[in-house]
DNA sequence: CCTCCACAGGAAGCGCAGGAGT
DNA sequence: ACTCCTGCGCTTCCTGTGGAGG
């Protein structure tokens, strides 16, 4: 082998530009059918110029409908804004800290020292001087009580308008303590002298998530504390994914490596899917990949349909690899009841792929014995059906007559010896065949 | 019609782990 | 380092539901 491997993978690039305006972490200049959303939150992010806190928003919408993009967009905008001398004439102090819940920022305790800490790193733009009491001592080991005052101090003696973002807002534990403690830094902050004027900081939020329910959470208490702007996000149709996809190939792509009708058929497959701009832009990567793969420098039409295939294996895969156990063990036994077509059939005239979910929790039982597994009860056997009936592995129907009294009857959400092969490489299935009767 | 069956699913409680307070 | 607290995963117990079968 010579040394030129990493040369020849570059130039064996037969249809990408640039990867990594394909990524999903990738933010683009343009936001296309999201003008009145960022309208929306500049506006009320704007009164920051103002020396105002800003309200508190709060943003809805499935996934890969931009509410993440909306979000970094405005900041980024309003950090040029703020950081520019001529545009920000009195000299208004604002920043704002990004942070993916589902990502370890999970609790109070995380979130207060992941924005300190990122404060630590950041200097005043204006005067390019370390904000006032940040660097006085480490932040490890600290408890909460003391990050809280740490944090209060921080934003009132820079007189600092705070935004914090907090994405997967559903995911903290703790969310009505940390909202609760978060709007009570404003009531404590006092005023300070800044120049000839008397400034105040203040600390905002905005909330993103894409379960609209999880406001009933909250306690009320919080959730008066907290109004706010509310904005939900549509997902986007098949036109506006086309044009969002268009975008990025003329970025990403080389000239004429992917057809107009191409692009439509990857977006006309992404609006069935919730309209997601993720998936349309991971079906298009993918299809890429797969004409490069080939050494080709066109995507042709199977390659976008094998793309969909392979991703939505690759999205049951992920599934099922981090269920727990328990879960998979029940997949396991529906899958291997459906390929033996059931064990006591009851009723001739239902086919033969649906199952009943008390001969499943036999078929459960047996196969935790033959793991040396306790089997879970049947009322929490119960909840597993529900919890993969969300994920959309099985599909449930309460029987009607025909059956004697109420019982779930149980399908499969997709071929069962795919999913049987996937849950036993999952599972380590180490017995044979035989050990299940 | 009554009873039994085959479950669904609510309520309460239990043990554990990890985080917070001291 | 220690206890206390809280959330989570789970079990136990129980009531409800609606067709099957005598």
């Amino acid at each position: 082998m010579s040394s030129r491997i990493f040369e020849d993978e570059l130039t064996a690039s037969t249809v990408f530009k640039d990867m990594n305006v394909l990524s999903p972490h990738y933010v683009p200049k343009e936001l296309p059918y999201r003008k009145n959303e960022i309208k929306q939150v500049t506006k009320v992010m704007s009164s920051v110029l103002l020396d105002v806190k800003p309200l508190n928003i709060f943003l809805y919408g499935k996934t890969g409908t931009g509410k993440t993009s909306v979000v970094k967009t405005v900041l980024r905008e309003l950090e040029l804004v703020v950081s520019d001398p001529l545009r920000n004439k009195s000299g208004m102090l604002s920043y704002g800290v990004y942070m993916n819940c589902r990502l370890g920022y999970n609790s109070k305790y995380q979130i207060l020292l992941k924005i300190l800490e990122d404060h630590q790193l950041n200097t005043d733009k204006i005067s390019e001087k370390p904000l006032k009491g940040v660097r006085n001592n480490t932040l490890g080991g600290r408890s909460p009580t003391e990050l809280y005052a740490k944090l209060q101090k921080v934003v009132q003696a820079n007189a600092l308008h705070l935004i914090i973002v907090l994405d997967e807002i559903d995911m903290v534990r703790d969310l009505n303590d940390l909202l609760y403690t978060l709007t009570r830094v404003n009531d404590q902050i006092e005023p300070v002298k800044i120049g000839e004027r008397n400034r105040r900081g203040s600390v905002s939020i905005i909330g993103i998530s894409n379960k609209h329910s999880f406001k009933n959470a909250l306690d009320p208490r919080t959730k008066s504390t907290l109004l706010g702007e509310e904005i939900v996000f549509k997902p986007y149709n098949a036109n506006q994914l086309k044009t969002i996809l268009a975008n990025r190939v003329r970025e990403g792509f080389k000239k004429g490596s992917i057809s107009a009708s191409n692009i439509g058929l990857i977006a006309a497959f992404a609006a069935q899917t919730n309209g997601d701009a993720r998936y349309a832009l991971r079906l298009l990567q993918k299809a890429g990949e797969i004409a490069q793969s080939n050494k080709r420098k066109r995507v042709k039409k199977e390659d976008v349909q094998t793309a969909k295939s392979k991703i939505e294996e690759d999205i049951i895969h992920e599934l099922i690899t981090t269920l727990p156990e328990h879960q998979q063990i029940v997949l396991y036994a529906i899958s291997d009841l459906v390929l033996r077509g059931g064990q006591y059939r009851r009723l001739s005239d239902l086919p033969g792929d649906i199952l009943f979910s008390g001969e499943v929790y036999e078929g459960y039982e047996k196969v935790c014995k033959s793991l040396s597994r306790n089997p879970r009860t049947m009322r929490w056997f119960g909840e597993y059906l529900k919890e993969l009936e969300m994920l959309g592995l099985v599909t449930l129907s309460l029987s009607g007559s025909g059956v004697r009294g109420t019982t779930t009857l149980i399908r499969l959400g997709a071929s069962a010896e795919e999913i049987k092969k996937m849950v036993s490489i999952s599972l380590g299935l180490l017995f044979s065949e035989k050990s299940i009767k």
